[in-house]
DNA sequence: ATAATTGCGGTCTAAAAAGGCCGCAGTTAA
DNA sequence: TTAACTGCGGCCTTTTTAGACCGCAATTAT
């Protein structure tokens, strides 16, 4: 499928978590560790090129020691 | 993979959204015609047996006239 | 009693996420 | 000037979601 709008939002998502993680001021390897996710799949995941789930999203927020529900906090479409 | 600790946030996951789907009185069809969402999916994921991505989150919030962000407001392990 | 609605489980295919590893430019530190 | 770190993209395999359809048992109307 991959819906037009659907990208927009998963930018969003990721300039968030991106955000997020340079607030901690941790390098994606660093976060990586964290929370168990592999540093390259956190990339994608800030460049907003994969479309993660629900548990994806609570372990970064986990790392990131933030509520799951912080880490969508944005308006999307 | 499926690790144990998911099982229990998927299932939490999904009776918020069944709360919230009862709360506006809507049936699974009625609520999968909303959404776009086949019914027997919603009731899977009703009761915690799939990990939905992060747009399915944004289909069913929209279609429950809530926030994503509130779609997961609740504790997770 | 009959018909409609409802929740739910099963089945199938195609698409995508998960998970992991490698390597390369570019930046930063030693 | 080396050495270390950083972001990032590609590649590969396994697992799972997405998406769609069917049918049934139970409940709720009519």
């Amino acid at each position: 499928m991959i819906r037009q709008s659907d990208k927009g939002n998963l930018k969003k998502l990721g300039s968030n978590i991106k955000r997020l993680r340079e607030a901690k001021k941790l390098s994606l390897r660093e976060l990586s560790y964290a929370c168990d996710i592999d540093n390259s799949k956190i990339s994608k995941i800030e460049k907003g090129q994969i479309n993660i789930t629900f548990t994806t999203i609570l372990q970064l927020a986990k790392a990131l020691e933030i509520s799951p529900s912080e880490l969508l906090m944005t308006e999307y479409d």
